[in-house]
DNA sequence: ACCTGAACACCGTTCAAGT
DNA sequence: ACCTGAACACCGTTCAAGT
């Protein structure tokens, strides 16, 4: 329609064809660099700063302008709209993490480590998550663990399909586990079950068992007996005992 | 500060103390009730209706208000603000969820039906599961099944802390892996990996696995492996056995 | 090619005023 | 106790106009 280089979003998602021509330094107020000229790149830097400081809902046009000392308008020439730009910044983001070295002795132990260290990954970039997830994104983030996966699956044995299940049965594991996760945080005073908490006498009459759902839980830790479990049922019966398993027996 | 109602949102959240007065019908205008008084009940009825049709995002409160026939300031009269709004919504939805029954020969059987019978539920109120996300109240969306797994992971025989943890790895995976579900069906076409696609050579020689990588996902078929898997893990190994497992050996 | 201010069509929310 | 219109302080986005 016109030549606004935002018309790049119709476009196959490919390279960013400007963007070379960065920044021109004339000075420095405070501190700061003077831009004369604004470029994709700038926009995008100062939208990650605000969003990594607190949240992509902080993230306005406006707000944005103002940071940049440029008129609003200014950005929709440059990033297209406000969805793109986060578009943009998700893409970026998600580039950046990088691939993951799987770590012990066994297949199994390779596989969970390779798991402990994705969801650790995610976990840095809070609010990555939750904007990969609400942009439908989500199996970028099974990308970085996805070779690891593939080649310890198959050193375990698994052939075909059932390979690729088991993959993508860990992966989405962690995807969904870490959004359980950020959940929590969030609201970190779950209203005290209404519903009558935990007793002995509505547990089973296993006390232990009652104080345990009553309590706080620890994603760490469940995260590592679950998905321990996860990566037994799905290599076979034996694959974790080596490393022995998370309680003892 | 005043005699506002919604200052509720302060109190504990407890029983909506009036809404007995519910709509007071005078006649019909084209089939439709028309409303003398406005009620909290219609307030929440119309927004239920709003969100199950075009997510929660359409509802404003001004659209609101003109679906209801009154002024916007009204509603704020009623609910307070949009967020305890939605907060309520959500919370009606929930307590509407009825529990869940086991079925099954086996506790690693039942469980699995119950895992299965969570997910369906949720999958069912496609709104619900990401405004209870968002509100972070994820927890709520394990109740319906909580009863039912403690029962199961008791009978399996599994105790005390190693009982709890069960009961919440299998929660924490069906909500997780509903939520990355959800998010798929909202972009559907999941750009197809501009990351090289899986081939042979790159997929462990293994043209098998490699196709399953590329292909499209099914989450129904992967639900079912991977929440067997896990349970299999869960309740030692054996479990899953006797119902035969999802592959052919 | 890049930047601007003005303007549009929305929001949620508050408040003083009505009955 | 319940409802109202006017007003405030925000949004994202478009557009014609500048250089």
């Amino acid at each position: 329609m016109s030549y606004h280089p935002s018309s790049a979003r119709t476009r196959a998602r490919g390279r960013d064809l400007r963007g070379f021509c960065n920044t021109v330094t004339t000075g420095l107020v405070k501190g700061k660099e003077t831009r004369t000229r604004l470029s994709r790149k700038d926009v995008l830097d100062a939208a990650a700063e605000l969003v990594r400081r607190h949240g992509p809902r902080s993230l306005t046009m406006r707000g944005l302008a103002a940071e940049l000392g440029t008129a609003v308008t200014s950005i929709y020439w440059h990033v297209g709209n406000r969805e793109s730009l986060l578009d943009a910044l998700v893409e970026r983001t998600v580039a950046d993490l990088g691939e993951i070295r799987p770590v012990g002795r066994t297949p199994a132990q390779r596989v969970v480590s390779v798991a402990r260290a994705l969801r650790r990954q995610l976990l840095d970039h809070p609010h990555l998550v939750a904007m990969v997830h609400e942009r439908g994104l989500t199996e970028r983030m099974f990308l970085p663990a996805q070779r690891s996966l593939v080649h310890e699956v198959h050193e375990a044995g698994l052939r075909g399909a059932r390979a690729a299940d088991a993959v993508r049965s860990v992966q989405v594991h962690v995807v969904g586990h870490v959004l359980v996760e950020r959940n929590r945080e969030r609201a970190p005073v779950q209203r005290p079950a209404e519903e009558e908490p935990w007793t002995k006498d509505t547990a089973e009459q296993d006390g232990a068992l009652a104080r345990a759902l009553a309590g706080p839980l620890d994603p760490e830790a469940l995260f590592t007996v679950s998905v321990k479990a996860l990566v037994t049922g799905l290599l076979g019966p034996g694959a974790m005992t080596v490393g022995g398993g998370p309680y003892p027996h």
